[in-house]
DNA sequence: GATCGTTGTTTTAAGCATAAAATAACTTTA
DNA sequence: TAAAGTTATTTTATGCTTAAAACAACGATC
């Protein structure tokens, strides 16, 4: 009954939605199959960039808007585009580069300011990760129709929209 | 233009869509706009539980499970549920015994198992995060209509679905 | 051109998370 | 019942993440 070649330790994903029930508000339901689908994908992507390149999914993600950027990026520019907070960035980026796929450096123009940028190696590293980890979500997404694919686009978009709009005048809400 | 009232070194949850652009794979763009919506979600009731009752989300995790179950769950049963390895539950049910908010002993019938209960301080305090975390959620997603939540969870309960399909027979795909 | 507020980054302390190995108890099988 | 295999949990080493404080450089104002 057991998959044997699972790795030990490796998290069963089974078919539990963390929380509460059917009677509950359906926001909440939405948010806790929201959750699941995202943590299924990333152990899916995780597991798959461990095995075949043993790296981590945040390196993975900053190399990604290095390369999507195609441009220097500094510290603070990465931190706001991954939506992780700054002292993060920090070690991330130290260990980047201690691996020889970026370079930082300070700007010129303002002397407080790191700017990071895409390594050769860095760039073909990460060109091979993307190949596979599009794969990875092709086929993870493979049971879904185009046409479902596309609503879940367009209704992420607008669930999107709507936290950032909720979130704009944050502070007194909570 | 800066909001003065954020706390210093939050991340800014800008309109940024980690990773790639337009041209690029349909499955690839639900998965970075699933991730978002996820992400910004997830702060917003992180910081919340941090704000309002000085605790975490992962904590608050595992009382929901146990207050959902209600019975007393097993360390790999917690595993399995919050989708995370064995390790981790262990440091997590020390700091909420250590806190009082839950017990741990060892199984009865199998001594290897420990099963963990919500205590009564627990159980009390995750019913106030509870009420507030459904407030939080439910402000967060005001802008959608009921029918747009409803094929959102439709949808999203499809793509978990394929996500196990795809998921049960991993291993080679790799 | 000193001071004040702001911005960009790093540091610190604590907690969360993983993978892999280790430990311990159970089950099967001979 | 001893050995072999399995299962539940902890431990270990490392890395990620946060929040908050500290530091350093910029910009404006007096």
């Amino acid at each position: 009954m057991e998959d044997a070649s699972r790795r030990a330790d490796t998290p069963r994903t089974d078919d539990f939605e963390t929380g509460l029930g059917a009677g509950d508000g359906l926001e909440l339901r939405v948010w806790l199959r929201l959750l699941t689908c995202s943590t299924l994908i990333e152990h899916g992507v995780r597991h798959g960039l461990h095995r075949s390149f043993e790296t981590t999914l945040p390196r993975f993600d900053v190399l990604a808007q290095l390369q999507r950027a195609s441009k220097p990026l500094s510290m603070g520019e990465l931190s706001r585009r991954l939506m992780v907070t700054n002292g993060n960035i920090t070690g991330l980026v130290d260990r980047l580069k201690s691996e020889g796929l970026v370079d930082r450096r300070r700007s010129d123009g303002d002397r407080r300011v790191q700017m990071v940028s895409l390594e050769p190696a860095g760039a073909e590293l990460f060109e091979r990760m993307a190949a596979d980890n599009r794969r990875w979500v092709t086929e993870m997404m493979a049971g879904l129709s185009r046409e479902e694919k596309e609503s879940l686009f367009a209704l992420l978009g607008r669930l999107k929209s709507a936290v950032l709009d909720a979130g704009a005048d944050d502070g007194e809400t909570g």
